[in-house]
DNA sequence: GTAATAGTGTCTATCAGACACTATTCA
DNA sequence: TGAATAGTGTCTGATAGACACTATTAC
């Protein structure tokens, strides 16, 4: 007990510096969207600094002057390179260690994004930096990844997937209005598995996200499809978890 | 696209100061466990700084010289308070802005542990720290916290509420050895409602993560009871979901 | 008409939840 | 014997998954 937090910090009640060596701290994002009937994630070549030349998350060191948390330093980076501002966001965990960068102890705290395929369109930043959409193959990507990038999306992967299974989150995918077919094939996209129809589209209405737009849009084929757009707020939004069920009684 | 992480970070293969302010960095864990038939978590309270003679959760800044990773630092804390060297420990998220604490930008790793009841006697720390076990009500204790301790014990007790209905988490809260009427109680006490007991040992049998040890106990009444202990590894150890299954083909 | 896709209706095997029942101890 | 707790058996309502069916467009 001779580390405790209160027996080594000193008081003080000013922003200096007091005195110990912090980790090094950022925040790496894995940028997901839909291009080309596949699930993408957004890679940056590196070009300096360890690992260069190598491909990596998107991500940066957090400016204590310019973001007033964490989040608003993920959304800085991925609206330099995407163009979009607010995006569906959600925190992963955090990876931390002596050894995951080598020329420190380094702390990265990890989100994942998911872009609607519309705003694909990548910023200047995409010539400047080398940046590009690659293929989700598995939980990995076709390239080795510098750091514990690998690690970081491949949680970021299975985290999608499971959020999937039990909320219509994948409607952050798509462009604003949609059809239910579209976002079922934006599912098995990102599942990689077939669902059926039907209990698909039971499942979907009965959590209200979504609501029919009057008026209708047409594929290249077969009958007219109604569109739907988001209707609520994500929060509290799931379908019910039978499994959460498992010992409740009603 | 001035500020990304490639502009502006000097390239060093040393351990030198890169040159930029770094926020402060901390693990804090709730630790939980079983006392007096209540959840609780253990809570310090603070001596020095700001909120001192507040209630927080306990945790501590990231040795960058001692630590070899985020989970290394949390047991540290952990072990010291409790005496418990491999608990169950899971990472939360991650809290940090500008504002959480009124001396400087900070981050903190936030944990929640689960410790057994039967290791429940804390160490000197207990007396030299003030530190005591609350009755957690709802989401909360019954007195203030200090910084955002209270947003990150909700968070801790929302999230082992929500492990606890898709898997036998409950277990690292008991002694090595119980009984089935006692994991129950357990998880009764962890979602705040009754649970009946034939679903309930349905489900826990078809895991297959407790088995029985031959051997019985008895109460203080009634029929002897088989005692159980863990038989696996909690790894890939769930009920199973059938929401999760919810759009999933056979 | 056919092809193609959107959308609905319905059957069935499964199982969570309810609850009654049996089993085994102590006093 | 009764009280108390452990442990099992079984019924039922709900529903996920399967799949057939209808609807509406273009050609």
């Amino acid at each position: 007990m001779t580390d405790t937090e209160i027996g080594k910090e000193p008081f003080m009640d000013t922003y200096e510096d007091p005195g110990y060596a912090r980790p090094d701290a950022r925040v790496d994002v894995a940028i997901f969207s839909v291009r080309d009937a596949a699930l993408k994630v957004l890679l940056i070549k590196r070009r300096v600094g360890p690992f260069k030349g190598q491909w990596a998350l998107p991500g940066g060191t957090i400016h204590i002057e310019e973001d007033t948390d964490l989040e608003s330093a993920a959304k800085r980076r991925l609206k330099a390179l995407t163009g979009v501002a607010s995006p569906y966001l959600e925190q992963l965990r955090t990876y931390g260690s002596r050894d995951r960068d080598p020329r420190r102890w380094s702390l990265t705290v990890g989100y994942y994004a998911l872009v609607p395929s519309e705003t694909l369109s990548l910023q200047a930043a995409e010539e400047a930096e080398d940046a590009r959409w690659y293929t989700i193959d598995g939980d990995t990507v076709s390239v080795p990844l510098a750091f514990d990038h690998a690690q970081i999306l491949s949680n970021a992967v299975t985290r999608l997937r499971s959020k999937v299974e039990y909320s219509p989150v994948a409607v952050h995918l798509l462009p604003e209005q949609f059809t239910l077919a579209e976002l079922q094939r934006t599912y098995e996209l990102i599942l990689g598995e077939t669902l059926d129809k039907s209990p698909f589209r039971r499942q979907v209405k009965a959590t209200g996200l979504v609501e029919p737009v009057k008026g209708r849009m047409r594929q290249g084929a077969g009958r007219p499809a109604q569109l739907y757009r988001f209707a609520k707020r994500y929060d509290a939004l799931f379908f019910p978890r039978s499994l959460a069920r498992a010992h409740r009684p009603v």
